[in-house]
DNA sequence: CATGAATGAGAATTCATTCAT
DNA sequence: TATGAATGAATTCTCATTCAT
């Protein structure tokens, strides 16, 4: 937000402005109504009246229905999935490998279980059967690439005598799930969005770890 | 309703099971489109021409869409249920536990990845905003009741000395998740219902189950 | 519309009339609002209205415009083309040809100028890019089927030395837009669909067959 | 319009030569369209877009669609009539009519055919409802110049003993539909555009010929 | 009781035309 | 003057549900 350098001419900034503005407005309406009524639970009207924007102009700026929608789950996943990944690439052997872990996957869990990454996660998994492209995005953006780098550093754990030889990227999808599968299998059914206790979360990763360890840890 | 004179058995047996014929038809029908197209997708046109029923007669047996979606749902949560758990009963020690859970792990995984069952959780998922009910139900019946089974055999196998002593529960959640999470969540987002080869599935099962036994066996 | 025979049950005919007398409604409006405003001058709704019927029933009755719009077409190309092609049948020398000639000249001129069918000529015209099968239908019942028919005749009477030798076919279609096409091409083209007088009518015929035997009469 | 300040010549010139070339391009993009998908079938919005140009544009241009429209087709009338009405005042005796007349009919016919032309009486006849004047424009400037252009050479020749005596403009009339009425019915009905092979126009421009001077000329 | 029709609304999309900048 | 947005209605088609026969 912070402007270096020149000003633009206001007019020309304002003018450019006016449709980026509304451009964003009809994905953030859109962004809001699908991930909590569905694809088919939302109107191409409602959207308009939430951005505050004339039917015309979401037709102007999206082609259609289903290209709006693609392009709003697209960038949604792109929002949530970056920070998600930021945090893997973030662990660094301490020396304590379960403090290390632990905390990891108490970020980790916190992440994926906030309302709008289960929203989503239940929006696509809705829509897999019309959008498939969308759900193997998610997958690749998300848990894909979560486990792909974790797989990198349980390798070199693994060279480093750390963990059990074997293969990395099982290592990684077991960590992943132990870590998840609990709490967001249950949430995923439940329809229950307020997210957990943090205590809770954080007893559901610490389990996790342990077992991880138990299972993958040299003894 | 008032019969006079002697009611022949057969005709109102023949009746009776006329309708009860007619009901099971619109089941099957609204069974398949529904999971196949989702909630919203179908409707109750398609589902009478498909039980080859008037309109009438579905809004005779069921009050209103919600409710046949509901009736629907849970009694195919019932049907693909059952089998699943009644495997989970057979679970015996029979000295080799790597064998005996092997052997459950392949079976169960094999049944959850069925088309039916993945439909069924997807549909499920993608309407627990709007049926809460319906995912508590197929929570319950399904992932819940499995490790809830299972937690029973591994507090007996704890006590044994066979497994490490802690929280059954979260056991029978770590290995059921082991088992199934790495292709169950792949076919979830990827959206291909058709099941991978038996092959493959068996080595996520054993390297699920190898996973749980380092972590959770006696030494 | 005389009955004999049986008369049918009352009820039973009023139940299955229904829906024949709807759908007869249906393509009567249709009818009517396509010939005088066009393919897409006439909307769904108007047509409904028109045949005091919801726009339900016309979905129910007809997939959708298009081929509510085909059928429309189709029958009342047969319709109007069946009596036009009666006419040539009826052709019989009498010894004196031109008399005979004359005569169907001036029917078929009146017929192929009644408004109606004017209008459907020009519609089909219109929609010719939209739906060609159309124009096809129209072709082969129109023009096309009382060229062969004359082409019959006109081989017959060379045949008896009336006519000169030559194409039959060449010369039933000269006889045909000789007859037709001053009158045809200027109401196709001014949008007038008043038929000129009758009186006017005759002369263009009479020209037509007299230049046709200048042409085509043995001498 | 009022300039204040010396006018520069260049500026000025490209100024309005901008608008011109502007104008010529709605005009150049609105005729491919309507020609291609009718009146109702072209959009506005589909015209700017064409021409490369805003809708404000089009509007300050032209104001409102029908004016468009109808400008669009009485220039292509203009356009395509002018040759055709050249060629027939090009018809100059020159000994042998027969050779004359058909080597008139065959270019006559020729032209006729051309798809813009076939698209353009399709367009007028499917729109005489709406737009009569625009019918009557292409009858005029079309069949009824060349008829009266025929005419007066066909005086002509019957004063010249060539031709039989008798109205002109009937002969004139004849000639023109003998030559043109079976391959343009046809096309018109059929609506297929791409035209036929010119050994099979000259057939039928030589067999209109043929019969019209077997009718019409002096024996 | 079951069929077809009706209802009344709402979906996606498009249109011609006009403001506002 | 020209651009994008807005308007406001219309179009085709579908839906869940309810009468009427």
């Amino acid at each position: 937000m912070m402007r270096t350098g020149p000003p633009p001419h206001a007019a020309a900034d304002r003018a450019e402005g006016r449709t980026a503005r509304k451009r964003r407005a009809i994905l953030a309406a859109g962004t809001t109504l699908f991930l909590s009524h569905g694809y088919r639970g939302t109107s191409m009207d409602e959207i308009a009246a939430a951005a505050r924007v004339s039917k015309q102009t979401v037709y102007k700026q999206f082609a259609d229905k289903e290209r709006l929608f693609a392009e709003i789950v697209t960038s949604t996943v792109d929002e949530v999935a970056r920070p998600v990944h930021d945090e893997v690439l973030k662990l660094r052997s301490s020396g304590d490998l379960e403090a290390d872990l632990r905390r990891l996957a108490r970020k980790l869990l916190r992440m994926v279980m906030q309302p709008r990454i289960l929203q989503l996660r239940r929006l696509i998994i809705g829509e897999a059967a019309r959008f498939p492209q969308l759900g193997r995005t998610f997958y690749e953006e998300g848990p894909g690439r979560t486990i792909a780098a974790l797989a990198t550093v349980f390798e070199r754990l693994a060279d480093d005598g750390v963990l059990r030889p074997g293969d990395p990227r099982v290592a990684a999808a077991h960590f992943n799930w132990l870590v998840m599968s609990v709490p967001l299998n249950r949430a995923m059914l439940l329809g229950d969005d307020t997210p957990p206790a943090t205590a809770e979360l954080n007893r559901h990763a610490d389990a996790g770890v342990r077992a991880f360890l138990a299972a993958y840890a040299r003894p």
